[in-house]
DNA sequence: CTAGGGTTAG
């Protein structure tokens, strides 16, 4: 709005040059001194107060640049009460009766955010210009009314006023408030007809509604046909790019713009820079980053968030915590994109000790936020949330949920999906559907978790219900909804349940499946012993098999016993030359235990070729805002430690009652290859259970995550602990959840490498 | 008019 009220500015002091209305330029006070009033001009609290005070009386006749300035600080500072004195003070004097001065006040009352008064003070005006009408609009636009903005332009044309093409620029901004590309469509056709699509702020505003659509085309169209395009126009064209995925052709504008010498601000900096980070191109970033100094806006609290954003997002830690370090004033964003990415750091790093550590800095960082006064919000919360889901922090999590309801976000759907998320992940299937039925929203995605909260505890019923009751309440399931419903089918050995969905899917709702939903297929074929089946469904996929589709099938193979299959699969499999370690693994435990050497040196062979590294493997557990984790060590060394100690007197109570060990695979060292088929007691989450068992009051569940997927040996041995310590111990594995309880587990004993 | 944080996936 800064360009309409420059525009009436101007507009009115030429019109004073010609007909004045009001007194000379300068006010007599009292004491018999003039003050003239500049627009620049600006008034401190008290002068300003005092400039109303010598004019109270309102015999004197004041001129509208007074009003002017006046009206102009209320703006600036969003005054609301000031704003009200001014008013006041115009009906006393018959200001009220100047078209300016009131237009001025209603777009004041606009900024202020009370669009009754502006609406109150625009129908008792005596006569509406256009600069009104456009005011009412943008105000009723920008204060989330959109609708109410378009039906005023209806009005306007009602009554007979003429729209100019700032009007209508404001109208297409309404339109894209609105993501509505209908009624954006019917103005368009307006502007044709009227000539003014060549406008700058039309074509602007025409960019920016397209953008917003998700038409980045005719976007891009709207800013071609622009005679006179300036910043705005460039930086509208530039993000419609960022906002639609298209960041490679967003970067290639900028390189034009930049080329036609147009100097970028803040806005084509900060959305440059966001580009940048979303194809994790760093070095293009740092290009960018130069022409901050170089124009100017490295200092620009936006453009540092954008820059501190930039790094993290690219793994470079130590770099965004240097800026972090560097800046003098920080906002909530800073905060957020140093939680959140953190948090993203934990996904890359899912694998290694450094993910827990991305954990617990970023938690440290929302305490840190905590203590700085500044009130966290609802992306603080659902990044905070999902850090503890990652690392099972169940303690942090429900004090977070007690922080949330406090702060009164609880009623935020994103907030509530990241708490069902969070209950789901550290195995409290109680609470989480306890925060679910407190949710007044339910959001396709809420849902989508809760079923699969369901389907991951083994529960599949309550999964099909759910998926009824959300069908009933007509959220329209994705993807993502399916791959829950069909897993709990699966999970329950219901085939025909799981063949009909599978079809109600792509029939009924047109999605396509992907490989999440084949490989649960395949899954489920397996876990019924049905081999010949799971392999022509393969066959007739229409896409090609992947790594972790033959993998399944190939687990299903050895525990059915059928190896003829096996080894015919795991050709397909190698031909593929896999990339994922715990590939390689099950592949050297099919052909070991069948005594198949030639095969196993082979892989190995591969493994060395194709560069896979070693087998990762940590375990965390969160005790009282601590994490702890283990890693699988070689069994000569942790019988010096009190917790191997207690593993092996644990194992030794197990065997008691009837445990066996099994031979697992361990890639601890290349170098002593031969050793590596031995079995070890030292597993990670072996040790991480026992630390818990140990430290945690004794009806506290153990909860435990695990950066690789658990072994058979593994699975068999925790399932004796949890009958003898009586403690629900829950283990979370790379792919999916083991809830253990009294000797059973939740996820249908069917799990990695068995 | 234009920018910077977030949720779901056996």
């Amino acid at each position: 709005m800064a360009s309409f009220s420059s525009t009436a500015v101007t507009a009115t002091l030429k019109l004073h040059e010609h007909s004045r209305k009001y007194s000379p330029s300068s006010y007599p006070t009292e004491k018999g001194q003039s003050i003239s009033f500049q627009k620049s001009q600006r008034f401190t609290n008290l002068d300003f107060r005092e400039a109303l005070s010598l004019t109270r009386e309102g015999t004197q006749e004041v001129e509208q640049s007074f009003y002017f300035s006046l009206l102009q600080q209320c703006k600036d500072e969003c005054s609301y009460s000031d704003t009200q004195i001014v008013h006041g003070h115009a009906m006393k004097t018959g200001a009220h009766e100047d078209v300016y001065v009131m237009s001025f006040l209603v777009e004041v009352y606009v900024k202020c955010g009370n669009m009754d008064d502006a609406r109150k003070l625009f129908d008792n005006m005596p006569r509406r210009n256009v600069f009104a009408w456009t005011t009412l609009i943008a105000g009723y636009a920008q204060n989330s009314l959109p609708k109410h903005g378009i039906l005023v332009f209806h009005e306007m044309l009602h009554a007979g006023s003429y729209p100019s093409a700032y009007t209508l620029a404001v109208v297409l901004n309404a339109c894209a408030s609105l993501y509505s590309l209908k009624l954006g469509d019917q103005f368009h056709a307006y502007i044709i007809k009227y000539h003014v699509e060549f406008d700058t702020n039309v074509g602007n505003a025409l960019c920016s509604l397209y953008s917003k659509c998700g038409k980045l085309e005719y976007a891009l169209k709207a800013f071609r046909r622009i005679r006179e395009k300036n910043v705005v126009s460039w930086t509208s064209a530039v993000s419609a790019c960022g906002d639609n995925g298209a960041a490679v052709k967003g970067l290639k504008l900028f390189l034009e713009m930049i080329s036609e010498n147009i100097e970028p601000n803040e806005f084509t900096l900060t959305s440059v820079l966001s580009q940048c980070s979303g194809i994790q191109s760093l070095q293009f970033g740092t290009q960018v980053r130069t022409l901050c100094v170089k124009f100017g806006y490295e200092s620009n609290l936006h453009v540092r968030n954008s820059l501190l954003s930039l790094h993290i997002k690219n793994g470079c830690i130590g770099e965004a915590q240097r800026l972090f370090n560097g800046m003098d004033d920080v906002n909530l964003v800073t905060w957020n994109a140093m939680i959140a990415g953190h948090a993203q750091m934990m996904e890359l790093t899912k694998d290694n000790l450094s993910s827990r550590e991305n954990g617990s800095e970023a938690l440290k960082f929302f305490s840190k936020l905590n203590r700085s006064g500044i009130k966290p919000d609802l992306y603080t919360f659902s990044s905070v949330l999902t850090i503890c889901s990652r690392i099972m922090a169940l303690e942090q999590g429900e004090q977070i949920h007690a922080q949330i309801m406090k702060a009164g976000f609880l009623s935020d759907v994103i907030v509530g999906s990241s708490l069902v998320n969070m209950y789901n992940k550290c195995g409290s299937i109680e609470r989480a559907t306890k925060a679910f039925l407190e949710m007044s929203t339910r959001t396709m995605i809420l849902w989508t978790s809760m079923i699969t909260g369901f389907s991951q505890h083994g529960m599949s019923q309550q999964a099909l219900h759910g998926f009824e009751d959300m069908r009933l309440t007509r959220v329209k399931p994705n993807a993502v909804t399916f791959v829950g419903v069909l897993a709990a089918c699966s999970h329950a050995g219901m085939l025909n349940q799981a063949l009909n969905y599978f079809e109600i899917m792509q029939k009924k709702y047109r999605i396509t499946p992907v490989m999440d939903h084949y490989e649960i297929m395949v899954d489920m074929f397996v876990r019924l012993g049905k081999l010949e089946q799971a392999l022509n469904f393969i066959k007739k996929m229409n896409c090609v098999p992947t790594e972790s589709i033959w993998s399944i099938f190939i687990a299903g193979c050895r525990n059915h016993g059928n190896l003829e299959l096996g080894f015919y699969a795991a050709e397909q499999l190698l031909s593929l030359k896999p990339k994922d370690t715990e590939t390689y693994v099950l592949l050297l435990n099919m052909y070991n235990s069948a005594g198949r050497f030639e095969d196993v040196s082979r892989v190995r062979k591969m493994m060395k070729e194709e560069k896979v590294g070693k087998l990762k493997d940590w375990s965390w557990i969160s005790i009282k805002n601590k994490v702890y984790s283990f890693e699988t060590t070689d069994k000569t060394h942790p019988e010096s430690s009190v917790i191997g100690k207690s593993l092996e007197d644990l194992v030794a109570k197990a065997k008691s009652v009837g445990y066996e060990m099994l031979e697992s695979v361990e890639i601890l060292d290349e170098e002593e290859e031969e050793k590596t088929f031995s079995p070890t007691i030292y597993h990670s989450e072996k040790l991480a259970i026992t630390f818990g068992l140990e430290n945690l009051p004794s009806s506290c569940p153990v909860r435990v995550v695990k950066s690789t997927l658990l072994c058979r040996d593994s699975h068999n041995f925790i399932k004796y602990v949890s009958t003898l310590s009586g403690r629900e111990i829950i283990v979370r594995d790379s792919k999916r959840l083991h809830k253990f309880v009294n000797g059973k587990c939740s996820c249908g004993n069917f799990c990695g490498f068995l």
